[in-house]
DNA sequence: GTTGTTGCAAAAGATTTGCATCCAT
DNA sequence: ATGGATGCAAATCTTTTGCAACAAC
């Protein structure tokens, strides 16, 4: 993993979320704060089922009506990213705005998540964008293949579980 | 619409259907005809109920588990491609051996999809992902956008229902 | 006749919601 | 005190599946 999610300042982070919510006339719970936590703690892309089986750990466990609910509110913040990788469930990934956009590769065979970043194809989008009359708002680029890796020496370091 | 399923030759798929049907011994069914007749003849990027619903209109309903199994297989015998724009229900869109893939702009106002094809991002792709170590299996590219018709003049010729 | 297919209703999986109770402010 | 939050269970939505009756080969 040496992603740039290893270096989240999870204090700054709760802040920027506390801060929202006070803005938005909404209340800081204990729940919504321990979610918000255990999210800023967490490296991997995640469905909200895994985040609310990873919080089950604690003693007191928050309703998986809850968990939901505070998703919601960090991707409203701004803090979470939705990502959907053509699965049932949709999976997110904390953003801060100083991170570059990137887009993903996803392995078919291991289930691994990667992230890559290309300018040049940022550009030729918003020209595309641009020549089809759209604004745009937002946009997914996922690469699906399968890990040579695995392919050659029949095993994989990125399996998952 | 200007696309090129206007003039999808709707005898040759259902040929091409059957014979796949045959090759993996499967039964060439009243139903099995129908639905696909009935995708052939679709120009749109549709839903399953969507097509669940179009069906309706038949004399004899086919069931919906019936549509969701032949929407599998016509996947599956290549004469589908299945798309993920971000929302609950996946789309699936006609797609011939002998058309250029392509991506995919949706507008988040009108909820029209465009379709595009850019050779350079191809290009930039087939380089990433072999950078990365992976065998490219597939990929899906969307922009989400605004159009901008509909912000300038307030309303949207391609704007459905 | 055999084997795969259909329709139905039930099941499954993800996510949302109504509501009574509870808690932050 | 009061307006929003929580937990629970029920509801929704999409898709899948078990099974008995049925149709294609």
């Amino acid at each position: 993993m040496q992603n740039s999610k290893n270096h989240i300042d999870v204090h700054k982070e709760l802040v920027k979320f506390s801060e929202f919510l006070k803005k938005k006339n909404l209340k800081i719970t204990g729940q919504r704060l321990l979610v918000a936590q255990k999210i800023f703690s967490t490296k991997e892309h995640f469905r909200v089922e895994d985040l609310f089986d990873l919080l089950k750990d604690k003693k007191d466990e928050i309703s998986r009506a809850t968990v939901y609910r505070t998703v919601a509110l960090l991707v409203e913040s701004g803090q979470l990213t939705e990502h959907d990788f053509g699965q049932n469930s949709k999976f997110y990934e904390f953003c801060s705005t100083s991170q570059y956009h990137h887009d993903h590769i996803v392995c078919l065979d291991c289930g691994n998540i990667e992230e890559f970043h290309d300018e040049r194809i940022e550009k030729i989008q918003k020209e595309v964008i641009k020549k089809y009359d759209y604004t745009l708002v937002d946009h997914s680029l996922n690469l699906y293949g399968r890990c040579n890796q695995l392919k050659e020496t029949g095993t994989c370091s990125k399996k998952k579980k």
